[in-house]
DNA sequence: AGCCTACATTCCACTGTTGACATGTCGCTA
DNA sequence: TAGCGACATGTCAACAGTGGAATGTAGGCT
């Protein structure tokens, strides 16, 4: 459940409305920790009533504005120093890959040769953004860390997606 | 829903039980698709009504051995073949870097350093499957282009985070 | 005045995932 | 023969996530 943690660490630069944390969600954590709005807002709710947030103030249309509490911090912080046994993330991708056998050939090395393409086009796009924020506001320590991470990944995703569509080539069989 | 598609994969090397494709994903899918008992035979069932699979045989324990349809086959290869918006995975560590400034300096770098530990520790665990597997029946190529990126990705893991607990030190401000 | 867009919240139905519980068979061995 | 452990299937409640619809306000434009 961390939805709720992503909603309090938010909350812990500051209040913010439900609409707020939506545009946040969207603009910052788009690609780590996607929440559609149904969940943002009951989410808010659920965080209300476990005294993790409060409304600090109301706005003009109806806008409530949450700030997060003592109680919320002290969740924060543990959720962040607490050592859990990170699961494991599905991979669609990966998925494909184990059953490529069941397809020639041909069409397995389209598969790679796709990923390593779709790869590629993430690593650009993670490098216009690390543009962009660099050229106006410089991202905090932790967001470049965070970009850092996504670089290497699609950069390692690439390389790997290439070698394998050579492997499966080199491989006897099929 | 891939889930479905994970199953009818395994079915496609030959027929199992639900038990089997149980024993099969905790061996060989563990990492990548995780699924319990519950949804194995939930989804065995809407498969079967489906028509992609069918009971083949009866076995001595009420045992049910199903085999996958033609339909079946078809399905798995389009899900194959077809490019599909690779939705974005959520990433449990990423989000916690995002707010790691909730914290104080030290317990962000131990985080960090412990990230890398986990993810050396993983990448050895790998190292060893990977002889295990080399050593008796030798992988097929799929299987060894998977492990492949498990291991590259443990290892880029490992290097982002000490990366990143290096440079948070030199990084001003807390 | 009428319309559009951005702001803003709430509710609902559906699917996917988890964990626990219930039930029963079969072969081994103390 | 009683009990254990591996085999084997089935059901249920709860929660997380997705997508869409309904409702309403306020400001700006034509």
């Amino acid at each position: 459940m961390s939805l709720r943690h992503a909603m309090l660490g938010l909350l812990a630069r500051g209040p913010a409305s439900g609409y707020d944390l939506l545009k946040l969600f969207e603009i910052s954590l788009a690609n780590v920790w996607p929440a559609t709005q149904s969940q943002v807002y009951a989410e808010l709710g659920r965080l209300a009533d476990a005294d993790l947030v409060k409304v600090a103030a109301e706005g003009p249309r109806g806008r409530k504005e949450y700030a997060i509490t003592d109680g919320g911090v002290a969740e924060l912080r543990h959720w962040l120093t607490d050592v859990e046994p990170n699961r494991v993330g599905r991979s669609d991708m990966l998925l494909r890959v184990f059953f490529l056998d069941s397809v020639d050939h041909g069409q397995a090395r389209e598969y790679l040769e796709r990923q390593a393409v779709v790869a590629a086009r993430s690593h650009q796009s993670l490098l216009g953004l690390r543009d962009v924020v660099a050229g106006s506001d410089p991202l905090k320590t932790y967001g470049r860390i965070a970009l850092e991470y996504g670089l290497r990944l699609t950069s390692m995703q690439r390389e790997w997606a290439e070698w394998a569509a050579g492997e499966i080539d080199r491989q006897p069989g099929t």
